[in-house]
DNA sequence: AGTGAGAACGGACTATAGTCCGGTTCATGG
DNA sequence: CCATGAACCGGACTATAGTCCGTTCTCACT
């Protein structure tokens, strides 16, 4: 019996459970798409996806945890441009050139999907901050502002200026085009202040 | 547009409905003061008010409406001493000072109320940006930061920090001290950022 | 193939925010 | 003091997220 336990890969996921994963995801997409995030319950998901209600929550948890699914295959596609990919946005640019890059590629990926990610953040209180992502994106920053006295905290505060529920707040009073350039220079002056920065009070 | 309702307006507000509306915000700050915020039901408030639902939601819209009545007077002191009261929160210290006077004095009011002011801002989506105490803060911030290339973006930028979701959600990682630190550093690096940081990609 | 353990299923059930409307109470003018 | 309309009251009602648990299905092992 120890051994069976010790066995590190996923247990493998059930024929059954597969198919009803799809099928929610698939379901899921197509009303989402057609009728905006807020206004699809998840019994019409359920339902659309010929499932029961306990299959589907118990699957992805709450309605934050199927959106944050339908997302996750762009969000690694980002991630992976991170870790990988070419610079300015993968390794080898200088970090204050990554940190911006990273700014731009996240708005590309939040302004295409924002109803979206603002569900995976804002369903459960508190829950943008316990997924997997956000600790990734953090994680990512804080190395990158390294130089910083607190990069932890900088990377906190420039996370909280692409919170989705905060974007698509501010977005219709600046614009895309002003919000872009704001970010931009929020995280290249929060890289560049420890230099020019002497005063304390 | 909550605060305009709790304002009590020129047309004379009836004997009993002052009457009702004080027992609902005595009762809601001993029950949220006694079980927390979360645990408290709008149908506990309205009984231990002696109150119906009805009433109770017509008076305060929703459960963050509430949360802001309670918050209401310990805001407009804060705002009052933004407006008259001395430097360098009030009128008469230079911008840069002013704005880290204002994130540290708006910190110490969240700080004593997260529970509330989280309620207040969650509760409904998008509800932070709307209520008046929200512009309040951005207006003035942004004034301060009068000298940079989009001070309302900036203005944004900073409350997005200070967003009691967001606070509440780093205060357990990086604790008081650096989060109040790190605040400061980021308002006086925005501050600054223009004359420092020249270097357009 | 047969079989048993346990994972997955699904729909009835609960909890809570927020709405509705008929009945009641207050303030004003006669 | 009484009539009257407007404003207020309150609890039954709706909608939806999320839970529970008896039943069904899969799969690995005889």
């Amino acid at each position: 019996m120890p051994l069976e336990l010790l066995r590190t890969p996923p247990p493998k996921e059930r024929s059954d459970a597969a198919r009803n994963r799809a099928a929610v995801l698939d379901a899921a997409a197509r009303l989402f798409a057609e009728r905006g995030v807020e206004a699809v319950t998840m019994d019409q998901v359920a339902t659309a996806a010929g499932v029961g209600k306990g299959t589907l929550f118990r699957r992805f948890g709450d309605k934050a945890g199927l959106a944050a699914a339908l997302l996750d295959a762009r969000e690694r596609v980002l991630q992976q441009a991170i870790l990988e990919g070419p610079p300015p946005l993968g390794p080898g640019a200088p970090n204050a050139k990554r940190a911006v890059a990273f700014v731009d590629a996240y708005l590309d990926h939040l302004l295409e999907h924002v109803a979206l990610v603002r569900m995976s953040e804002t369903a459960a209180p508190g829950a943008r901050y316990r997924i997997g992502a956000y600790r990734f994106w953090h994680r990512h920053l804080a190395i990158l502002l390294d130089g910083t006295p607190d990069p932890e905290h900088a990377s906190h505060a420039v996370l909280a200026a692409l919170a989705a529920e905060h974007v698509a707040a501010i977005l219709p009073d600046v614009g895309e085009k002003r919000l872009r350039a704001g970010v931009r220079r929020l995280v290249a002056s929060v890289a560049a202040a420890p230099p020019c920065q002497e005063d304390p009070s």
